[in-house]
DNA sequence: TAAATGTTGTAGCGATTGCTACAACCTTAT
DNA sequence: ATAAGGTTGTAGCAATCGCTACAACATTTA
C-alpha cells in the first residue's frame, strides 16, 4: 500500500509547510525530496514534472487559505477600520508572515510572465478579496474596492519595508483614520442601500 | 583607453536597462555579458563578483530614480488625491511599469533575507517616500505616513493583480475618494501646525 | 504459477551556474 | 629595447539543475 495518490497528497502537505517557511526559492528537486522524505526520482514519479509539483502545492495553499482566514476572523461583518486593525495585527504576527511573504514571492514571479504562476496568484488574490468583501460592513457597491484597498495597503508595506513590515505602521494608521472619517452612507448597522448596479 | 573604470560604468548603464526590462531573473553572467557586449570573463574583471555587479546596477537605478521622478512631477506641492491620480496614471503607463516590476522583484528577493538586497530595497523605498513626502501638501506630521500609504496602495495592486495592474483601478479610486474627504487640518496652503514630535 | 502492472533505487546525461587558471596581448614606464 | 603591469581570450572546473534509462523489487491479475 501507500499508493501513488496517497503518497502524492502526503508530499503536497509536507511541501506546503516548506513553501510557507522558505518561499519559492530553495525548490530544487533534490532539496524538496529531502524535505518530503523521499527521493527526487520519486517526486517525478508522483508528479508529471516540477511545474506540476509546484502548482499542486501552491493550489493547496491557496484553497486552504479561506478556511484559516474564516477560522481566524469569524463571519460577523466589521467596519473597514476595525477589519484593517485586526488584519494589520495579524500581518505583524510571526504566524501570519509566511503567508504574506509567499504571496509576495509568488506575485513577483508571476510578474515575470509565467502564465501558470499568474493564474495561481490571481486565484489567491481573488480568495483574499472575496473573503474580505463578505466581511466588510460597507455598501455592496464599495465592498470589493474597499477590500482591495485594504489588502493592497498591507501588501504594500511588504514591498516598502521588506523584512520589517512593522515600519509600515504609520501608513496603516493613516488609512484607518481615513476609513473612520468616511462620510455619507456608512451608517451603523447592516442596512445597505442596495445599489442595483452591483450584486 | 577604455580603461577598467570607464568600461565598468558603461556596463552598468547597459545592464540597468536590461534589469528594468527583464527584472532580476535572467541574470546569468553569460547572458549579462551578451547584453553588455562583453564576456563573462570580463564582467568578473570589472566587478569583484556577481553580487557586486548586481548591487552596482541596482544602486545606479535607485539613485537615478529621484531625478526622473522630479522631472516627471516637478516641485509644486500637490494635494494627496491629485498626486495619487497622477501616480496611478503613471503606474498604468508602459513607460513606468518596468520600475514598479523591478521594485517588486527586488522586494520579493529581499524578503528571502539577503541583507544586500534588503539594504538596496530600503534605499529605493526611502527614495520614493522622501520624494513624495516633499511633494505632498499636507501637514508635516502626516507627510511620510501619507506618502507611504499612497505608495503602498499602488504597489499593492502589483501584488494583487500581477501583470494587469489596471484591475486595481477601483481600489485606487476608493483611496482617492477617501483622501478628498479628509477633514480637519487640511486647510489650503502651506500653513503647517508643526507637531514637534515629527521633523 | 506466470504474466502484467505498480513502485523504487542507482546512476548518470546534458545543460547551466559562478568562477578561475593560464597565457597572450597591449600599453606604458624605464 | 626591455620590463612591468593593465587588459582580454580560451578553456574548463565543480556544483547544481530538471529529468531519464534501466533494472530490481513488489503487488496484483489471469
Amino acid at each position: 500500500m501507500a499508493k501513488r495518490q496517497d503518497k502524492r497528497a502526503e508530499v503536497i502537505d509536507l511541501l506546503a509547510v516548506h513553501f510557507l517557511d522558505t518561499g519559492l526559492s530553495d525548490t530544487g528537486l533534490r532539496r524538496l525530496a529531502e524535505v518530503a522524505g523521499t527521493s527526487d526520482r520519486m517526486l517525478l514519479y508522483y508528479f508529471e514534472n516540477k511545474e506540476e509539483l509546484v502548482a499542486a502545492v501552491l493550489t493547496q495553499i491557496a484553497s486552504s487559505l479561506g478556511a484559516s482566514l474564516t477560522e481566524m476572523f469569524g463571519h460577523r461583518p466589521l467596519p473597514p477600520s476595525t477589519l484593517l486593525e485586526a488584519l494589520w495585527a495579524a500581518a505583524k504576527s510571526e504566524a501570519f508572515k509566511p503567508h504574506l511573504r509567499l504571496w509576495l514571492d509568488l506575485a513577483a514571479n508571476a510578474n515575470r510572465g509565467d502564465p501558470l504562476l499568474i493564474s495561481i496568484s490571481q486565484q489567491i488574490s481573488a480568495g483574499w478579496i472575496e473573503w474580505m468583501a463578505h466581511l466588510l460592513a460597507v455598501p455592496d457597491a464599495d465592498k470589493k474596492a474597499t477590500a482591495a484597498l485594504i489588502l493592497a495597503a498591507v501588501d504594500g508595506q511588504l514591498v516598502l519595508f521588506p523584512g520589517e513590515i512593522a515600519r509600515g505602521e504609520s501608513a496603516i494608521l493613516q488609512l484607518i483614520r481615513l476609513l473612520k472619517q468616511q462620510v455619507g452612507h456608512v451608517d451603523i448597522g447592516d442596512r445597505q442601500h442596495h445599489d442595483p448596479a452591483y450584486s
